[in-house]
DNA sequence: TCTTTCTCTATAGAAATAGTAGAGATTATA
DNA sequence: TATAATCTCTACTATTTCTATAGAGAAAGA
């Protein structure tokens, strides 16, 4: 029932990047030192949040990444869904990563995991970037 | 954010036990024909179960496996905790498996997921074995 | 041209996942 | 009491996932 901590991650380096919305391109190292990450793993996961469009990059002296979008439309759902799969407990009640399981046949606990996933996300579709900055 | 085949298993074969409960002492084999379960591997799953007070076993002919207590006293909660951990999404929200982690700096980022442990944790805990039979 | 910074692909160790194998212990029953 | 049935226990293993690290390369700016 855990988030990696690719999710993770990713979630402190958009956080820190809406912090800083409006000072131009950060630069990875800045985003590692302020949020204690690893500097070669935030790499990878930048690059992944940048193909996926969540924000750009510069190369270069004065160069960094910052957000494409505004804090405000980006998810907490999308970005745990592009780093980890599914939101849902089971594959058989997910939306966007539906799986056939042995677990399908009992309609009750279908029902269950299916309650919690609707709630996990929601939750998570309704919170943005835009709502977890501090400043 | 998923459940492993061990969870799910331990489930299907505590239903199939809840199903059965005043049958007497079940076969490992006929629990695994009738959910369709790896044999050795359930053999392991129901070991776990027994050691931790769920299910009690009899060893030779007519042994089996047969709930510990009543299906009512069961919930999916205790079960999942004891296959696969905590139920939250993140340590640092988890009652049971309380860890620290970056993320923990960002009060907004917690709240979402300690909601989220809750409805989690609440609707596991109130839902038993006796909600999950179907006969 | 030199420095800075991102880009891209490959690699790798550790842990978790999802089982399988097989000898041993116990129980019922013929 | 022999035998077959069934659970018990420990070890093993293959695959995948997780969590990174390494290093050469490309682009931008001064």
């Amino acid at each position: 029932m855990k988030l990696s901590t690719k999710s993770e991650y990713a979630c402190l380096a958009l956080i820190d990047l809406s912090e800083n919305y409006d000072t131009g391109y950060i630069k990875i190292e800045d985003i590692c030192h302020r949020q204690n990450l690893p500097r070669k793993y935030i790499e990878q996961i930048l690059l992944t949040l940048k193909t996926a469009g969540y924000v750009k990059s510069r190369r270069g002296a004065n160069g960094g990444y910052m957000l494409a979008k505004e804090p405000g439309q980006i998810s907490l759902a999308e970005i745990v869904r592009l780093m980890d799969g599914a939101l849902a407990p089971v594959n058989s009640v997910s939306k966007y990563f539906y799986e056939c399981t042995p677990l399908e046949k009992n309609d009750a606990l279908i029902k269950v995991f299916r309650e919690i996933r609707d709630y996990t996300s929601d939750k998570m579709e309704n919170t943005t970037f835009a709502n977890l900055i501090s400043e």
